[in-house]
DNA sequence: TAAAGAAGTAACTGTTTAGTGCGTTAATTG
DNA sequence: CAATTAACGCACTAAACAGTTACTTCTTTA
Protein backbone atom coordinates (compact mmCIF):
# COMPACT_ATOMS: atom_id res chain seq x y z
CA UNK A 1 0.00 0.00 0.00
CA UNK A 2 2.44 2.40 -1.11
CA UNK A 3 1.00 5.77 -1.28
CA UNK A 4 1.89 7.48 -4.64
CA UNK A 5 0.68 10.72 -2.88
CA UNK A 6 3.63 12.17 -1.39
CA UNK A 7 0.85 13.26 1.63
CA UNK A 8 2.74 15.16 4.44
CA UNK A 9 3.24 13.41 7.99
CA UNK A 10 2.01 16.59 9.96
CA UNK A 11 0.49 19.21 7.81
CA UNK A 12 -1.70 20.93 10.58
CA UNK A 13 -3.99 23.54 7.58
CA UNK A 14 -5.04 19.95 5.90
CA UNK A 15 -5.93 18.47 9.24
CA UNK A 16 -8.26 21.73 9.83
CA UNK A 17 -9.54 21.45 6.49
CA UNK A 18 -10.56 17.66 6.80
CA UNK A 19 -11.82 18.41 10.35
CA UNK A 20 -13.99 21.24 9.16
CA UNK A 21 -15.20 19.10 5.63
CA UNK A 22 -15.62 16.38 7.97
CA UNK A 23 -17.90 18.21 10.68
CA UNK A 24 -19.63 19.99 7.70
CA UNK A 25 -20.66 16.90 6.60
CA UNK A 26 -21.74 15.09 10.02
CA UNK A 27 -23.62 18.52 11.33
CA UNK A 28 -25.72 18.41 8.23
CA UNK A 29 -26.67 14.90 8.31
CA UNK A 30 -27.98 14.53 11.92
CA UNK A 31 -28.09 17.79 13.47
CA UNK A 32 -25.54 19.57 16.70
CA UNK A 33 -27.51 17.37 18.43
CA UNK A 34 -27.33 14.07 16.18
CA UNK A 35 -23.67 15.02 15.42
CA UNK A 36 -21.05 12.49 16.63
CA UNK A 37 -17.73 13.91 17.72
CA UNK A 38 -16.20 10.77 17.39
CA UNK A 39 -17.75 10.27 13.74
CA UNK A 40 -16.26 13.83 12.73
CA UNK A 41 -13.03 12.12 13.86
CA UNK A 42 -13.66 9.43 11.52
CA UNK A 43 -14.29 11.03 8.85
CA UNK A 44 -11.64 13.55 8.71
CA UNK A 45 -9.03 10.83 9.14
CA UNK A 46 -7.74 12.83 12.24
CA UNK A 47 -7.79 11.71 16.35
CA UNK A 48 -10.13 13.41 18.09
CA UNK A 49 -7.97 15.30 20.56
CA UNK A 50 -7.03 17.37 16.92
CA UNK A 51 -11.14 18.79 16.91
CA UNK A 52 -10.87 19.86 20.68
CA UNK A 53 -6.98 21.58 20.14
CA UNK A 54 -8.08 23.21 16.85
CA UNK A 55 -11.74 24.08 17.69
CA UNK A 56 -12.19 23.97 21.28
CA UNK A 57 -15.44 22.05 21.70
CA UNK A 58 -18.33 20.84 19.53
CA UNK A 59 -20.65 24.25 19.98
CA UNK A 60 -17.28 26.46 18.89
CA UNK A 61 -17.26 23.73 15.76
CA UNK A 62 -20.60 24.20 14.83
CA UNK A 63 -20.51 28.36 15.14
CA UNK A 64 -17.50 28.09 12.80
CA UNK A 65 -18.97 26.13 10.18
CA UNK A 66 -22.42 28.19 10.11
CA UNK A 67 -20.45 31.16 9.47
CA UNK A 68 -18.47 29.57 6.56
CA UNK A 69 -21.61 28.20 4.79
CA UNK A 70 -23.19 31.96 5.44
CA UNK A 71 -20.15 33.55 3.87
CA UNK A 72 -19.94 30.57 1.08
CA UNK A 73 -23.50 31.80 -0.21
CA UNK A 74 -23.13 35.08 0.55
CA UNK A 75 -19.74 35.56 -1.58
CA UNK A 76 -21.69 33.69 -4.11
CA UNK A 77 -24.04 36.20 -4.48
CA UNK A 78 -21.79 38.92 -4.64
CA UNK A 79 -20.44 37.81 -7.58
CA UNK A 80 -23.65 37.34 -9.69
CA UNK A 81 -23.23 41.22 -10.18
CA UNK A 82 -26.56 41.89 -10.19
CA UNK A 83 -26.32 45.53 -11.58
CA UNK A 84 -24.60 44.92 -15.11
CA UNK A 85 -28.29 43.52 -15.84
CA UNK A 86 -31.62 44.65 -16.12
CA UNK A 87 -33.40 44.70 -13.54
CA UNK A 88 -35.69 41.51 -14.73
CA UNK A 89 -33.36 39.77 -15.95
CA UNK A 90 -31.11 39.90 -12.79
CA UNK A 91 -34.17 39.20 -10.52
CA UNK A 92 -34.45 36.02 -12.85
CA UNK A 93 -30.73 35.27 -12.12
CA UNK A 94 -30.90 35.55 -8.34
CA UNK A 95 -34.07 33.15 -8.50
CA UNK A 96 -32.30 30.98 -10.54
CA UNK A 97 -29.08 31.15 -8.38
CA UNK A 98 -30.89 30.79 -4.86
CA UNK A 99 -32.56 27.55 -6.13
CA UNK A 100 -29.32 26.09 -7.54
CA UNK A 101 -27.27 26.61 -4.56
CA UNK A 102 -29.72 25.09 -2.18
CA UNK A 103 -30.06 22.19 -4.72
CA UNK A 104 -26.27 21.72 -4.94
CA UNK A 105 -26.01 22.49 -1.43
CA UNK A 106 -27.76 20.91 0.64
CA UNK A 107 -25.77 20.72 3.66
CA UNK A 108 -26.47 24.44 4.41
CA UNK A 109 -30.22 23.77 4.24
CA UNK A 110 -30.05 21.45 7.02
CA UNK A 111 -27.35 23.54 8.88
CA UNK A 112 -30.08 26.76 8.79
CA UNK A 113 -32.54 24.79 10.54
CA UNK A 114 -30.47 22.90 13.00
CA UNK A 115 -29.45 26.46 13.83
CA UNK A 116 -32.57 27.59 14.12
CA UNK A 117 -33.96 24.67 16.47
CA UNK A 118 -31.79 26.22 18.42
CA UNK A 119 -33.03 29.56 18.33
CA UNK A 120 -29.89 30.76 16.62
CA UNK A 121 -27.62 31.00 19.91
CA UNK A 122 -24.49 30.26 17.49
CA UNK A 123 -25.72 32.86 15.53
CA UNK A 124 -25.82 35.56 17.77
CA UNK A 125 -22.02 34.81 19.00
CA UNK A 126 -21.18 35.71 16.03
CA UNK A 127 -19.78 38.93 14.48
CA UNK A 128 -18.95 38.18 10.94
CA UNK A 129 -22.52 38.16 9.91
CA UNK A 130 -23.51 41.42 10.27
CA UNK A 131 -21.54 42.59 7.50
CA UNK A 132 -22.26 40.16 5.14
CA UNK A 133 -26.01 40.50 5.46
CA UNK A 134 -26.30 44.35 5.21
CA UNK A 135 -24.32 44.06 1.57
CA UNK A 136 -27.13 41.09 0.53
CA UNK A 137 -30.06 42.97 1.61
CA UNK A 138 -28.72 46.44 -0.13
CA UNK A 139 -28.24 44.30 -3.27
CA UNK A 140 -32.09 43.41 -3.22
CA UNK A 141 -33.13 46.64 -2.31
CA UNK A 142 -31.20 48.43 -5.22
CA UNK A 143 -32.30 45.93 -7.83
CA UNK A 144 -35.98 46.08 -7.26
CA UNK A 145 -35.08 50.52 -7.10
CA UNK A 146 -33.76 50.09 -10.23
CA UNK A 147 -36.59 47.89 -11.80
CA UNK A 148 -38.99 50.59 -10.60
CA UNK A 149 -37.01 53.28 -12.59
CA UNK A 150 -36.84 51.00 -15.44
CA UNK A 151 -40.40 51.20 -15.15
CA UNK A 152 -40.67 47.01 -14.65
CA UNK A 153 -41.23 46.40 -11.00
CA UNK A 154 -43.86 47.52 -8.76
CA UNK A 155 -42.91 50.32 -6.45
CA UNK A 156 -42.92 49.69 -2.14
CA UNK A 157 -41.98 46.22 -2.55
CA UNK A 158 -40.29 45.43 1.29
CA UNK A 159 -36.54 43.89 -0.29
CA UNK A 160 -36.70 41.47 2.79
CA UNK A 161 -40.26 40.12 2.44
CA UNK A 162 -38.96 39.55 -1.06
CA UNK A 163 -35.65 38.34 0.22
CA UNK A 164 -37.32 35.78 2.29
CA UNK A 165 -40.22 34.79 -0.22
CA UNK A 166 -37.38 33.90 -2.97
CA UNK A 167 -35.40 31.54 -0.47
CA UNK A 168 -39.09 29.92 1.06
CA UNK A 169 -40.25 28.99 -1.84
CA UNK A 170 -36.93 26.62 -3.13
CA UNK A 171 -35.48 25.80 0.62
CA UNK A 172 -39.32 24.68 1.31
CA UNK A 173 -39.40 22.62 -1.17
CA UNK A 174 -36.10 21.35 -0.63
CA UNK A 175 -36.41 20.60 2.89
CA UNK A 176 -39.15 18.85 2.97
CA UNK A 177 -38.63 16.68 -0.14
CA UNK A 178 -39.19 13.38 1.90
CA UNK A 179 -42.11 13.98 3.76
CA UNK A 180 -43.09 15.55 0.51
CA UNK A 181 -42.28 13.01 -1.90
CA UNK A 182 -44.52 10.88 0.21
CA UNK A 183 -47.57 13.00 0.52
CA UNK A 184 -47.76 14.12 -2.61
CA UNK A 185 -46.66 10.76 -4.00
CA UNK A 186 -44.25 12.09 -6.62
CA UNK A 187 -40.75 12.03 -6.57
CA UNK A 188 -39.87 15.79 -5.73
CA UNK A 189 -36.65 15.25 -7.20
CA UNK A 190 -36.66 13.60 -10.39
CA UNK A 191 -34.97 15.92 -12.91
CA UNK A 192 -38.38 16.91 -14.59
CA UNK A 193 -40.06 18.07 -11.30
CA UNK A 194 -37.12 20.24 -10.00
CA UNK A 195 -37.19 22.10 -13.48
CA UNK A 196 -41.11 22.48 -13.43
CA UNK A 197 -40.79 23.74 -9.24
CA UNK A 198 -38.24 26.18 -10.76
CA UNK A 199 -40.02 27.35 -13.40
CA UNK A 200 -43.28 27.94 -11.29
CA UNK A 201 -40.58 29.86 -8.66
CA UNK A 202 -39.50 32.29 -11.47
CA UNK A 203 -43.23 32.58 -12.21
CA UNK A 204 -44.61 33.05 -8.66
CA UNK A 205 -41.48 35.79 -8.16
CA UNK A 206 -42.07 37.35 -11.32
CA UNK A 207 -45.85 37.92 -10.95
CA UNK A 208 -45.35 39.29 -7.38
CA UNK A 209 -42.64 41.97 -8.30
CA UNK A 210 -43.07 42.96 -12.03
CA UNK A 211 -45.75 45.73 -13.40
CA UNK A 212 -46.96 43.46 -16.33
CA UNK A 213 -46.63 39.67 -16.35
CA UNK B 1 -51.07 18.93 50.17
CA UNK B 2 -54.86 17.22 50.18
CA UNK B 3 -55.64 17.26 46.05
CA UNK B 4 -59.11 18.44 45.85
CA UNK B 5 -58.97 17.23 42.28
CA UNK B 6 -60.44 13.33 42.56
CA UNK B 7 -57.58 12.26 40.46
CA UNK B 8 -57.37 8.70 40.30
CA UNK B 9 -54.81 6.82 41.11
CA UNK B 10 -54.71 4.94 38.03
CA UNK B 11 -56.14 5.74 34.75
CA UNK B 12 -53.83 4.54 31.56
CA UNK B 13 -55.77 6.68 29.09
CA UNK B 14 -54.23 9.78 31.18
CA UNK B 15 -51.13 8.42 31.50
CA UNK B 16 -51.08 7.37 27.86
CA UNK B 17 -52.57 11.46 27.07
CA UNK B 18 -50.07 13.08 29.01
CA UNK B 19 -47.18 10.77 27.44
CA UNK B 20 -48.07 11.97 24.53
CA UNK B 21 -48.74 15.79 24.95
CA UNK B 22 -45.20 15.14 26.46
CA UNK B 23 -43.61 13.68 23.95
CA UNK B 24 -44.79 16.18 21.35
CA UNK B 25 -43.27 19.00 23.24
CA UNK B 26 -40.00 17.53 23.93
CA UNK B 27 -39.75 16.22 20.47
CA UNK B 28 -40.07 19.51 18.59
CA UNK B 29 -37.93 21.46 20.89
CA UNK B 30 -35.07 19.47 20.78
CA UNK B 31 -35.68 16.95 17.68
CA UNK B 32 -35.71 13.48 17.33
CA UNK B 33 -32.12 13.11 18.46
CA UNK B 34 -31.98 15.53 20.94
CA UNK B 35 -34.83 14.43 22.77
CA UNK B 36 -34.81 12.62 25.67
CA UNK B 37 -37.19 9.98 27.26
CA UNK B 38 -36.06 10.62 31.01
CA UNK B 39 -37.39 14.39 29.90
CA UNK B 40 -40.48 13.02 28.16
CA UNK B 41 -41.11 10.99 31.47
CA UNK B 42 -40.44 13.68 34.26
CA UNK B 43 -42.48 16.40 32.13
CA UNK B 44 -45.63 13.69 31.71
CA UNK B 45 -45.47 13.16 35.52
CA UNK B 46 -45.54 9.71 34.41
CA UNK B 47 -42.48 7.03 34.65
CA UNK B 48 -40.40 5.84 32.04
CA UNK B 49 -41.50 2.56 32.27
CA UNK B 50 -44.91 3.54 31.01
CA UNK B 51 -43.53 4.73 28.05
CA UNK B 52 -41.95 1.83 26.55
CA UNK B 53 -44.98 -0.08 28.11
CA UNK B 54 -47.70 2.31 25.95
CA UNK B 55 -45.58 2.92 23.08
CA UNK B 56 -42.93 0.36 22.46
CA UNK B 57 -40.02 2.68 21.58
CA UNK B 58 -38.57 6.20 21.11
CA UNK B 59 -38.72 6.28 17.13
CA UNK B 60 -42.67 4.62 17.67
CA UNK B 61 -43.56 7.53 19.60
CA UNK B 62 -41.95 9.81 17.61
CA UNK B 63 -44.23 8.52 14.31
CA UNK B 64 -47.09 8.36 16.52
CA UNK B 65 -46.61 11.56 17.44
CA UNK B 66 -45.70 12.76 13.74
CA UNK B 67 -49.37 10.87 12.45
CA UNK B 68 -51.35 12.87 15.28
CA UNK B 69 -49.72 16.04 14.07
CA UNK B 70 -50.61 15.89 10.06
CA UNK B 71 -53.94 14.69 11.45
CA UNK B 72 -54.71 17.78 13.03
CA UNK B 73 -53.77 20.21 10.81
CA UNK B 74 -55.26 17.68 7.89
CA UNK B 75 -59.00 17.65 9.86
CA UNK B 76 -58.94 21.36 10.61
CA UNK B 77 -58.33 21.99 7.49
CA UNK B 78 -61.08 20.19 6.12
CA UNK B 79 -63.34 21.65 8.61
CA UNK B 80 -62.89 25.35 6.73
CA UNK B 81 -64.99 24.17 4.11
CA UNK B 82 -63.82 26.22 1.48
CA UNK B 83 -66.15 25.03 -0.92
CA UNK B 84 -68.88 27.00 -0.07
CA UNK B 85 -67.21 30.07 -0.37
CA UNK B 86 -66.52 32.36 -4.13
CA UNK B 87 -63.55 31.22 -4.76
CA UNK B 88 -61.01 34.18 -4.56
CA UNK B 89 -62.46 34.02 -0.97
CA UNK B 90 -61.98 30.31 -0.39
CA UNK B 91 -58.29 30.71 -1.50
CA UNK B 92 -57.68 33.54 0.86
CA UNK B 93 -58.87 31.69 3.81
CA UNK B 94 -56.99 28.54 3.08
CA UNK B 95 -53.55 31.03 3.19
CA UNK B 96 -54.71 33.02 6.35
CA UNK B 97 -55.60 29.31 8.03
CA UNK B 98 -51.74 28.01 6.57
CA UNK B 99 -50.70 31.06 8.70
CA UNK B 100 -52.52 31.26 11.67
CA UNK B 101 -52.02 27.35 12.17
CA UNK B 102 -48.26 27.13 11.34
CA UNK B 103 -48.48 30.36 14.01
CA UNK B 104 -50.59 29.03 16.86
CA UNK B 105 -49.00 25.38 16.53
CA UNK B 106 -45.03 25.78 16.12
CA UNK B 107 -44.24 22.05 17.23
CA UNK B 108 -45.49 20.67 13.69
CA UNK B 109 -42.88 22.75 11.81
CA UNK B 110 -40.24 21.50 13.97
CA UNK B 111 -41.19 17.92 14.19
CA UNK B 112 -41.89 18.04 9.97
CA UNK B 113 -38.24 19.15 10.16
CA UNK B 114 -37.21 16.74 12.68
CA UNK B 115 -38.96 14.28 9.88
CA UNK B 116 -36.98 15.16 6.83
CA UNK B 117 -33.36 15.57 9.10
CA UNK B 118 -34.22 11.54 8.96
CA UNK B 119 -35.32 11.18 5.41
CA UNK B 120 -38.84 10.62 5.90
CA UNK B 121 -38.00 7.06 7.68
CA UNK B 122 -41.00 7.47 10.18
CA UNK B 123 -43.16 8.64 7.66
CA UNK B 124 -42.85 6.09 5.41
CA UNK B 125 -43.91 2.96 7.92
CA UNK B 126 -47.29 5.43 8.40
CA UNK B 127 -50.44 3.69 6.59
CA UNK B 128 -52.64 6.49 8.11
CA UNK B 129 -51.16 9.80 5.70
CA UNK B 130 -52.64 8.37 2.19
CA UNK B 131 -55.75 8.90 2.56
CA UNK B 132 -55.45 12.02 4.89
CA UNK B 133 -53.89 13.94 1.86
CA UNK B 134 -55.22 12.54 -1.29
CA UNK B 135 -58.27 14.57 0.18
CA UNK B 136 -55.99 17.62 0.76
CA UNK B 137 -54.85 17.76 -2.49
CA UNK B 138 -58.37 17.08 -3.96
CA UNK B 139 -60.08 20.22 -2.21
CA UNK B 140 -57.14 22.30 -3.55
CA UNK B 141 -57.60 21.02 -6.96
CA UNK B 142 -61.59 21.32 -6.63
CA UNK B 143 -60.61 24.62 -5.79
CA UNK B 144 -58.81 26.11 -8.73
CA UNK B 145 -61.20 24.30 -11.35
CA UNK B 146 -63.95 26.13 -9.91
CA UNK B 147 -62.01 29.44 -9.83
CA UNK B 148 -61.31 29.15 -13.51
CA UNK B 149 -64.49 28.54 -13.76
CA UNK B 150 -66.01 31.40 -12.22
CA UNK B 151 -63.45 33.30 -14.55
CA UNK B 152 -61.28 34.51 -11.62
CA UNK B 153 -58.33 32.25 -11.37
CA UNK B 154 -56.04 31.33 -14.64
CA UNK B 155 -56.20 27.80 -15.69
CA UNK B 156 -53.40 25.54 -16.00
CA UNK B 157 -52.16 25.86 -12.08
CA UNK B 158 -50.65 22.78 -11.25
CA UNK B 159 -52.61 22.16 -7.36
CA UNK B 160 -49.51 20.67 -5.62
CA UNK B 161 -47.16 23.26 -6.58
CA UNK B 162 -49.65 26.18 -5.28
CA UNK B 163 -50.20 24.00 -1.94
CA UNK B 164 -46.36 23.86 -1.66
CA UNK B 165 -45.91 27.58 -2.38
CA UNK B 166 -48.87 28.65 -0.02
CA UNK B 167 -47.02 26.84 2.87
CA UNK B 168 -43.67 27.78 1.92
CA UNK B 169 -44.11 31.30 2.38
CA UNK B 170 -45.61 30.87 5.55
CA UNK B 171 -42.88 27.84 6.90
CA UNK B 172 -40.15 29.35 6.18
CA UNK B 173 -40.50 32.55 7.59
CA UNK B 174 -41.65 31.14 10.93
CA UNK B 175 -39.05 28.11 10.87
CA UNK B 176 -36.04 30.31 10.21
CA UNK B 177 -37.56 33.21 12.46
CA UNK B 178 -34.55 32.82 14.78
CA UNK B 179 -31.85 33.76 12.45
CA UNK B 180 -34.24 35.73 10.27
CA UNK B 181 -34.18 38.25 13.21
CA UNK B 182 -30.77 38.09 13.31
CA UNK B 183 -29.62 38.52 10.00
CA UNK B 184 -32.28 41.21 8.96
CA UNK B 185 -31.84 42.71 12.10
CA UNK B 186 -35.97 43.11 12.82
CA UNK B 187 -38.53 41.17 15.39
CA UNK B 188 -39.89 38.77 12.61
CA UNK B 189 -42.00 37.70 15.60
CA UNK B 190 -43.40 41.30 16.55
CA UNK B 191 -47.32 41.57 15.79
CA UNK B 192 -46.90 43.82 12.80
CA UNK B 193 -44.45 41.75 11.52
CA UNK B 194 -46.67 39.02 11.43
CA UNK B 195 -49.65 41.12 9.91
CA UNK B 196 -46.95 42.71 7.38
CA UNK B 197 -46.01 39.33 6.76
CA UNK B 198 -49.66 37.41 5.83
CA UNK B 199 -50.75 40.87 3.84
CA UNK B 200 -47.25 40.13 1.28
CA UNK B 201 -48.07 36.22 1.15
CA UNK B 202 -51.68 37.20 0.47
CA UNK B 203 -50.52 39.24 -2.15
CA UNK B 204 -47.90 37.01 -3.57
CA UNK B 205 -50.56 34.36 -3.99
CA UNK B 206 -53.05 36.16 -5.70
CA UNK B 207 -50.77 37.73 -8.07
CA UNK B 208 -49.92 34.04 -8.87
CA UNK B 209 -53.30 32.81 -9.15
CA UNK B 210 -55.54 35.32 -10.33
CA UNK B 211 -56.73 36.70 -13.86
CA UNK B 212 -56.61 40.49 -12.63
CA UNK B 213 -54.56 41.35 -9.80
C1' DT C 1 22.54 19.56 16.04
C1' DA C 2 20.26 20.26 20.21
C1' DA C 3 16.35 22.15 22.11
C1' DA C 4 11.86 23.76 21.77
C1' DG C 5 7.56 23.47 20.20
C1' DA C 6 4.01 21.81 17.39
C1' DA C 7 1.39 17.69 15.39
C1' DG C 8 -0.48 13.61 16.49
C1' DT C 9 -2.17 9.34 19.23
C1' DA C 10 -4.11 5.75 22.47
C1' DA C 11 -6.39 4.90 26.27
C1' DC C 12 -9.10 6.66 29.70
C1' DT C 13 -12.95 9.24 32.71
C1' DG C 14 -17.26 10.64 34.32
C1' DT C 15 -21.65 11.20 32.70
C1' DT C 16 -25.69 10.52 30.05
C1' DT C 17 -28.71 7.63 27.62
C1' DA C 18 -32.23 4.18 25.77
C1' DG C 19 -34.03 0.37 27.32
C1' DT C 20 -35.30 -3.69 31.15
C1' DG C 21 -36.04 -7.01 35.00
C1' DC C 22 -38.69 -7.61 38.54
C1' DG C 23 -41.39 -6.40 42.22
C1' DT C 24 -45.59 -3.68 44.17
C1' DT C 25 -50.12 -1.78 44.36
C1' DA C 26 -54.71 -0.85 42.74
C1' DA C 27 -58.81 -2.22 40.02
C1' DT C 28 -61.71 -5.95 38.01
C1' DT C 29 -64.19 -10.09 37.89
C1' DG C 30 -65.74 -14.84 38.84
C1' DC D 1 -63.58 -11.87 48.85
C1' DA D 2 -60.07 -14.40 46.46
C1' DA D 3 -57.72 -14.46 42.28
C1' DT D 4 -56.48 -12.47 38.16
C1' DT D 5 -55.19 -8.63 35.48
C1' DA D 6 -53.56 -4.19 34.53
C1' DA D 7 -51.09 0.10 36.11
C1' DC D 8 -47.13 1.64 37.99
C1' DG D 9 -42.32 2.32 39.84
C1' DC D 10 -37.50 1.35 41.56
C1' DA D 11 -33.17 0.40 40.46
C1' DC D 12 -30.32 -1.41 37.27
C1' DT D 13 -27.42 -2.32 32.67
C1' DA D 14 -24.74 -1.88 28.69
C1' DA D 15 -23.50 1.20 25.45
C1' DA D 16 -22.53 5.76 23.79
C1' DC D 17 -20.80 10.09 24.45
C1' DA D 18 -18.02 14.69 25.08
C1' DG D 19 -14.03 15.84 26.69
C1' DT D 20 -9.06 14.86 28.85
C1' DT D 21 -4.50 12.98 30.41
C1' DA D 22 -0.25 11.67 29.42
C1' DC D 23 2.54 10.42 26.04
C1' DT D 24 5.21 9.91 21.32
C1' DT D 25 6.86 11.62 16.95
C1' DC D 26 8.04 14.90 13.67
C1' DT D 27 9.60 19.76 12.19
C1' DT D 28 11.75 24.04 12.76
C1' DT D 29 15.23 27.13 14.10
C1' DA D 30 18.87 29.27 17.17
Amino acid sequence: MAANTPRKTRDADATRARILAAAKKEFARSGLGGARVDEIADRAKANKRMIYHYFGNKEDLFRIILEEAYTDIRTAEQKLELEHLPAREALEKLIRFTWTYYLKNPEFITLVNSENLHKARHLKKSDKIDELFRRFVGMVGDLLERGVAEGVFRPGIDPVQLNITIAAIGYYYLTNRFTGSIVFKRDLMAPEALEERLAFNIETIMRLVCVTP
